[in-house]
RNA sequence: GCGGGUAUCGUAUAACGGCCAUUAUGUGACCUUCCCAAGGUUGAGACGAGGGUUCGACUCCCUCUACCCGCACCA
């Protein structure tokens, strides 16, 4: 019955029923940007937890890590972020096509149109956000607006020109955003090794927020300028790579099936060598059939010892790792399975979102796995009017809330069909209803949300 | 950042240079109801923001913001 599923469905959804609304929404919003309400961080709070569970928890060879995301500017100096986040575009005034200015054969002609000295000056595009450290950053400098530059040392902009100021920052006090979360783990590589010594392979997991300036945030959360990354760096013997790397696509698999993702709807897709990043050897991108298309859900890419070299010969510090009980050392190799919570999230919502019919009506609900949805159950009286109904359903709420904590929903409003459809569209899986003959017999009826069937089993059952 | 489009209660929508700004649904309260959005009473809820034209602007104009479709960007 579910044919193609409409990013605006999704979104209108996700706002009726209070998963995920525009950032800085009573403010005209802020692009880019995405606040989740109380079920979208629950749907989003159990799909970290899954990974890391899967990853972590139930792994004897991961560790986590949770880095700063403020990071010494030499961090993005030696992973190259800082040159190759930065390009000079020229832009044609004839055609408005842009360029990159390094890149240009001829720099007095437009390889579009063919008009000559149509470029202005060029401008810097940095992906990566800055911010200033420490309380000497800022000079004001009354009477100033007008002038806005910028020169080696100081960086200057119009902050505070509704005061007729302007805001005169020192650039050594400059400091990125971090836009990944993997060097977060690059650095503290070494601290790892010092305090646990772990055999290789060994990995690194960390979740955390990640921000990028998008030139052109789009398509709800699949592209924003923050957002929220899983990351693993997995350790390996330089000559045992493609062993890890072949465990790691194994372990993608898992993990989609877990989101229960249907295996037709995920595509694993070789990157050839001209697309892949300078660093990788070898990139698999995993691509999800989404309501936009088909675009990717996460990267698995054999990162070498490119990461860790560069901070060797950046920081003078000695990244090498001695084999136990041996005298082999080597700077490891790196395999990274690098998610994206949002792009998780988004595919989650999609192979769940269905509509079917019911008695001539359109019956919208999420097919979510039980251990995402952010109700599991939901507990109702019959016919709220009957106080030993109610008193009944309050005993079996509190024994079900006892056992799933944060996972239990009251739901006593209106009547028991409008319930029913309240839970479906947030995808609650079960719906328990205490009824008359809860009373006589102690069943209760279970109401499954994909087949709208109902079976009655003790209290008890269900609570085991 | 460029080009085009859009912006009305939570969601989906209607109309109008001038009367309390529609309708559906959702939502709060009360009543009713023995299982799939039944019914009744009642309440709250919107013209994205700012400026201009006008006696009067949700409506016309400008700016900003956000979203959608293309382009460009995507280490």
């Amino acid at each position: 019955m579910s044919t193609e599923v409409k990013l605006d469905d999704i979104v209108s959804l996700a706002k009726r029923r209070g998963f995920i609304w525009q950032g800085s929404e009573v403010y005209g919003g802020l692009s880019g940007t995405w606040d989740y309400g109380p079920l979208g961080v629950s749907l989003k709070r159990n799909i970290m937890n899954l990974w890391w569970k899967m990853f972590v928890d139930e792994r004897d060879d991961m560790y986590g890590v949770d880095a700063a995301i403020l990071m010494n500017k030499k961090v993005w100096q030696a992973s190259g972020h800082v040159d190759t986040f930065t390009d000079p575009l020229v832009e044609c005034s004839n055609c408005k096509s842009r360029f990159r200015a390094d890149k240009l054969d001829n720099p007095n002609k437009c390889p579009t149109c063919g008009k000559e000295d149509s470029f202005g000056t060029p401008r810097a595009f940095n992906m990566m956000f800055e911010t200033f450290i420490g309380p000497n950053s800022k000079v004001i400098q009354p009477g100033t607006v007008e002038q806005v530059s910028d020169t080696s040392s100081t960086i200057t902009h119009k902050a505070t020109a509704d005061k007729g100021m302007m805001a005169s920052y020192n650039v050594d006090d400059m400091v990125f955003l971090r836009p990944e979360t993997a060097q977060g783990i690059f650095t503290n590589y070494k601290n790892v090794v010092d305090s646990f010594y772990p055999d290789l392979p060994f990995g690194l997991a960390q979740q955390g927020k990640a921000f990028r300036n998008e030139i052109s945030p789009r398509d709800f959360i699949f592209r924003s300028r923050e957002f929220e990354q899983m990351e693993i760096e997995y350790f390996v013997h330089p000559n045992k790579w493609e062993e890890s790397f072949n465990h790691w696509i194994e372990q993608c698999k898992r993990f989609f099936d877990g989101l229960g993702l249907p295996a037709e709807s995920v595509h694993e897709l070789e990157v050839p060598e001209a697309d892949r990043a300078h660093y990788s050897k070898r990139t698999i991108d995993f691509e999800f059939d989404y309501p936009i298309g088909s675009e990717e859900l996460m990267g698995l890419a054999y990162r070498t010892d490119f990461d860790l070299i560069n901070i060797q010969n950046a920081s003078g510090k000695n990244m090498e790792y001695r084999v136990k009980g041996s005298d082999e050392t080597f700077i490891p190799h790196v395999i990274e399975p690098s998610f994206g919570v949002e792009r998780a999230l988004m595919a989650v919502l999609t192979s769940a979102y269905r509509e079917d019919e019911q008695n001539g009506e359109k019956r919208i609900y999420l097919a979510l796995p039980e251990h995402l949805a952010p109700v599991r159950y939901a507990v109702s009286p019959l016919l709220k009017n009957k106080p030993e109904l109610v008193e009944k359903a309050r005993e079996v709420y509190k024994t079900l809330s006892e056992k799933h904590p944060g996972r239990v929903m009251w739901d006593d409003n209106g009547n028991i069909g409008k319930r029913y459809r309240r839970q479906d569209e947030i995808g609650t899986p079960h719906c328990v209803v205490i009824d008359f003959q809860t009373l006589e017999d102690g069943t209760i009826t279970v109401r499954d949300r994909d087949t709208t069937e109902q079976k009655r089993v003790q209290i008890q059952e269900i609570a085991n």
